[in-house]
DNA sequence: AAGTAGCTCAACCGCGACGCG
DNA sequence: GCGCGTCGCGGTTGAGCTACT
């Protein structure tokens, strides 16, 4: 159902993701987070456009998102919000919790807006009224502080750098444990990098850096978690084993791509910052 | 059974907003 | 204020699936 995979003149793949791309984009996420979408595809190993990676992780990627038909409450919270928003499908998806933009953009032009121009019944794709939960069990909407917090951990506001990635509690609801075989290992100090996204980071000061550390070592419990979740056994340098040795042939065909070896065999986004 | 029209949804594209030097 | 780079949003596309003829 989807474009089928192709390179286009730069080098950059598009189309439909692998699985492969998919493990590759989730793992170094999860890992690193998005601390910047435009290079992120270099380092995770990606013959992909920083778009279309951001693009991959909101929409299918990202824990915490909900898969199949809207419940009748979420598609009348949806007719609600669009009558007083228009097409802010952003808005109302973070409205939505687990709900994409674009899934709910593509809701509302295959199912509402159809329906509200025949003026009938709602029907999913098999052609049966839509009602997955009882109206008691899904409560949508609420502005309370603490809500609309619970929110942000689902939909990340623009102006904030994303944790999302890091949050042990969303680590823990996870889909069953993908394959991480490419993950390195992460040495001691790297912990760091899995709580803390590049992005704070670069607003960091040396003090600011040792309170992050200071933060790490009170939180051994959920670095234990980051720790089982990347279990493989070290075996060599991060960037120059594990990313490269599965990715050097596709990132061999990427113009502009500079391999960890050609960076001295060893890739510290870090450095860019400190 | 074969052909076709309609539907779905993942992915792409273009543009505006924003931040930074 | 300006230019540049990056990000995110909204609109659009198109391949695969399903229903209909």
């Amino acid at each position: 159902m989807v474009r089928a995979p192709f390179v286009d003149s730069n080098g950059i793949k598009k189309g439909a993701w692998s699985e492969e791309e998919d493990d590759k984009l989730r793992a170094y996420i999860q890992r690193y987070g998005h601390w910047n979408w435009r290079l992120l595809p270099k380092y995770a190993g990606l013959a992909r456009c920083g778009k279309s990676c951001r693009l991959r992780w909101v929409n299918y990627l990202k824990p915490g998102l909900k898969k199949g038909n809207f419940t009748k409450q979420e598609e009348d919270l949806i007719i609600q919000l669009h009558a007083q928003l228009g097409n802010k499908w952003s808005t109302i998806a973070a409205k939505l919790p687990g709900r994409t933009d674009n899934e709910i953009k593509n809701f509302w032009h295959s199912h509402v807006d159809k329906r509200s121009k025949k003026n009938t019944p709602a029907k999913n794709i098999k052609g049966q009224t839509s009602y997955e939960s009882k109206p008691s069990e899904i409560t949508l909407c609420k502005t309370t502080p603490n809500e609309a917090s619970s929110l942000d951990a689902i939909k990340p506001q623009h102006s904030t750098p994303s944790f999302d990635a890091y949050d042990p509690s969303l680590l823990s609801t996870k889909e069953p444990q993908q394959d991480c075989s490419y993950l390195p290992p992460l040495p001691e100090e790297d912990l760091f990098y899995s709580k803390f996204n590049y992005g704070e980071l670069s607003s960091l000061d040396s003090s600011d850096y040792l309170s992050a550390l200071d933060w790490i070592n009170a939180n051994d419990d959920h670095m234990s978690m980051s720790s089982d979740y990347v279990s493989q056994p070290v075996q060599g340098a991060f960037w120059a084993d594990s990313f490269s040795s599965n990715v050097s042939d596709s990132q061999s065909e990427i113009i502009g791509y500079v391999s960890p070896q050609e960076m001295g065999g060893f890739y510290d986004p870090l450095l860019m910052y400190f």
